[in-house]
DNA sequence: CCCGATACTGAGCGAGCGCTTAGAGTGCCC
DNA sequence: GGGCACTCTAAGCGCTCGCTCAGTATCGGG
């Protein structure tokens, strides 16, 4: 996690996990192919085409382009929950930790745009198992986000009549960063996360600093 | 607009300027199927299908495949944005035009969640002259709402340190009720259109009833 | 009563899809 | 140095795609 691991797009690689390489480079074209285009528009001959490889040579690592974007989801949905469960266990009031949640999860959604993008919007493509297990995932980075609003409200520092819908909304809006975000657009990553963590603070009627 | 235009979804039909009979039938199951599985992953055969026509029929009333997605997409951004010109032009504080936006703006996205999901999700898969049209139209929703906002500012009513950002949020907020809201969910439109309003009107730090 | 215009169908074309298979190249252990 | 496991390619199979076209049913006007 020290050295170098970015790409052309500056976006950090969580592939490291995935081996061996060829693998891992069928697996990143695989991202930026249905990122750009989308999971049906996508061909098995343009992911390999992009590795570098013949289109048989996908076939030697995946049993299916499924299978692709399945383990696509799988590492994408574990690192969000990673960085929200990080955010959800520091020290701190709920109104810093729910900051610190929403301006790391923001930046992840605006930094790696192309994974965020593929991991959020290319869930009906995948097949009714797969999906099922993306679905708990997402019921677990749902329950993070609302567990730290209940210790706001539990703590008297927030105001916030429905919880379940505000928790929705905080994460409808941090999610749709993927589509909108513009690399070439005026805002960085961080800047977009420190602007939602106070809009954020506003709709759950914290003190802010 | 005073007679029964409910299909069974409980879906307004703003499809009546369509004609004739036949395209519109066509044009509402392209809505359906697209909303289903998305542009690309929807076969010219399902269409007809669903229109209870064969395959070739389409081809009397559209060009092509492409044609239907674009004036599906045009006329759904052109009610969304009649939608936000009523709400902006109507009497009353900044306070209350811009939670009357909000919440017509979402009951919309909510009610209409097979069309909303077309119109603000399959922008990528037109070509890019349909698509440059359909930006255009979009920024003109994206002024509308800022127009409010920056009403509400100049008249010392909301606290808004960045106009820019906030509109983006704010209808980005609207937008992804497309992508999560559920039919057999427990919340209806309207509800969640008082909860985003409410939300909005805390985000511009207005003064609420 | 027939005629042309309109709306539609059945059959199918060329292209490109996901995926398979036979075989070639490469390195490692004995 | 020979055998073997692993990795990759060239070729192509069966299928479905968007779309076309010749032909049929229907119907209002003369």
């Amino acid at each position: 996690m020290s050295t170098a691991e970015e790409t052309a797009g500056g976006e950090l690689q969580p592939w490291a996990e995935v081996t061996p390489d060829a693998a891992r480079r069928l697996l990143v074209a695989a991202v930026e192919a249905f990122a750009e285009r989308g999971y049906h528009a996508t061909t098995t001959r343009d992911i390999a085409g992009r590795a570098g490889m013949s289109p048989a040579a996908l076939y030697i690592h995946y049993k299916t382009k499924e299978e692709l974007l399945h383990r696509i989801s799988r590492i994408g949905h574990e690192k969000a929950l990673d960085i929200l469960r990080t955010a959800g266990a520091r020290e701190g009031s709920p109104a810093e930790r729910l900051a610190d949640a929403v301006s790391s999860f923001v930046r992840w959604h605006a930094g790696g745009r192309t994974t965020a993008r593929v991991v959020q919007y290319e869930l009906d493509s995948l097949g009714a198992d797969a999906r099922a297990e993306i679905i708990g995932l997402r019921r677990q980075v749902d329950a993070e986000v609302r567990a730290i609003i209940e210790d706001g409200v539990a703590a008297g520092d927030f105001d916030v009549p429905d919880v379940p819908g505000t928790t929705l909304a905080v994460l409808s809006l941090c999610i749709d960063v993927a589509r909108w975000f513009n690399v070439n657009g005026p805002r960085t990553p961080e800047m977009v996360g420190d602007l939602y963590a106070d809009l954020v603070l506003r709709m759950v009627g914290a003190p802010r600093p």
